[in-house]
DNA sequence: CGACCTGTTGATGTCCCTCAAAGGGGGTGG
DNA sequence: CCACCCCCTTTGAGGGACATCAACAGGTCG
């Protein structure tokens, strides 16, 4: 029974098919699972950790605190993201990961790494382009941060974080399942809670978010205000 | 005649050493240099590109413009720095590079990049760690547009420019060279030009940046200002 | 000499933060 | 089964940090 073979998420178009042998190796390189609870912390920051993950099921994010106590959140993540590669490679965490849903994480050990390296390279390209995509978002969110207004900030979350839900089947009837607060979308975009809400209010004929349902009723309009264009994820691998 | 061996850069502290062997495989994966004069483009938003490259001499920024003409700097490139990679994994770059002094880069060919993975792990590692190290500085710049007030962006900024700079020489006397405008770093951190400006004649104090030299006079001030914990870069390697 | 770029400074406006408080829902304990 | 509390959301009022607009000075280049 290969835990890698019989994945729910390699059905989604999002993903880059495997083979049976690719399928067979990750089942060896992986190690095993690792459950968090909602709340619960996955590392800490200037945790030193021996492991990465990638994330099976659940929803998750990862911040940084400053001396002020303040806290900017740099990512979520969501199903098939990787968690925790930085972490490794450059000596320490600088952030703290933490579960907002229930999650189960595909886990890998840092000692393998080298091997992994040596005997695929094709998976090992696959974590390097996994890397870069991460890499590519986080862009996405400095421009975000550094040029939009607070309408444009929340209108550009939304739709990122509707469309890769989506992607991966996370949808309770026609909305997407995104167990968040206000505080944390508000810490991501670098705005205050209250006008993260009031924010919200104006945005609500485009899009609502109640409890942990997030619905998208306007999507053009709402890449009318975040000034960007609307395209699909694009296709990467899923380690 | 090996370029790679003789490389002026390799003998900073802030590169990890690299074997004989090591240095004659680079010699062969790259594929030439490439020269640009200050203001030249290494590529366009929307460019598809064949090539990545790492900074040998000069330095540089990327950035993406927003529909109304608006510009976030997502990076500045230095000596021992990557550029390119994720245009080349993330089909198309969503930014354009653009040179601020005449720089030369090396440069490496994407159709070469599975050759690297499959005959030389440990190179191949070494792009996954400068790729993990890039992430890791979105992060913090993530962090910094997020919550950090104009002065404290600002401190936070020239204090890990001048930093980087000292680490591969980039030194005229004791104030670094830095060959950037007032406007590229109001772009970069999110500010505007104006305030930007002012914020800096608050600073002055603690660090001066005339013409194309930056001084950094009291580092601590900076770092307090900041609220960063002041820590040399951490080694990393050079392709 | 004029055009242009960069840096500098002042005046005015506004977006967003902070402070404050109230309402709803869920959980717990009496 | 209700009282109470805590967390989250929501709304209003006031203030501040930063944007925008405008103008000028110095340096460089044609």
């Amino acid at each position: 029974m290969n835990p890698c073979a019989s994945c729910a998420l390699r059905k989604y178009e999002l993903f880059v098919p495997m083979t049976e042998a690719e399928l067979a190796f990750m089942k060896d390189f992986r190690d095993g699972e690792y459950r968090l609870e909602a709340g619960e912390v996955l590392f800490h920051e200037g945790d030193e950790t021996d492991y990465f993950y990638t994330v099976w099921t659940g929803q998750g994010a990862r911040y940084k605190h400053l001396a002020n106590g303040d806290r900017q959140l740099v990512n979520f993540f969501f199903p098939g993201d990787l968690v925790g590669l930085q972490a490794l490679l450059c000596d320490g965490s600088q952030t703290t990961a933490i579960a907002a849903s229930p999650m189960i994480l595909c886990r890998f050990r840092k000692a393998n790494l080298h091997d992994l390296f040596r005997e695929n390279p094709a998976r090992a390209y696959d974590l390097t382009w996994l890397a870069a995509i991460e890499e590519h978002f986080l862009g996405e969110t400095i421009v975000t941060l550094g040029q939009r207004t607070a309408a444009q900030r929340l209108a550009w979350a939304l739709l990122r974080i509707e469309a890769r839900l989506k992607a991966v089947g996370l949808m309770r009837g026609s909305a997407a399942f995104f167990p968040f607060r206000q505080r944390d979308l508000a810490d991501a975009l670098g705005l205050s809670l209250v006008h993260t809400n009031k924010t919200l209010g104006r945005l609500r004929a485009y899009a609502t978010w109640e409890g942990d349902l997030l619905r998208v009723i306007n999507a053009d309009m709402l890449a009318d205000i975040a000034m960007v264009n609307r395209e699909r994820p694009a296709v990467r691998p899923l380690l």
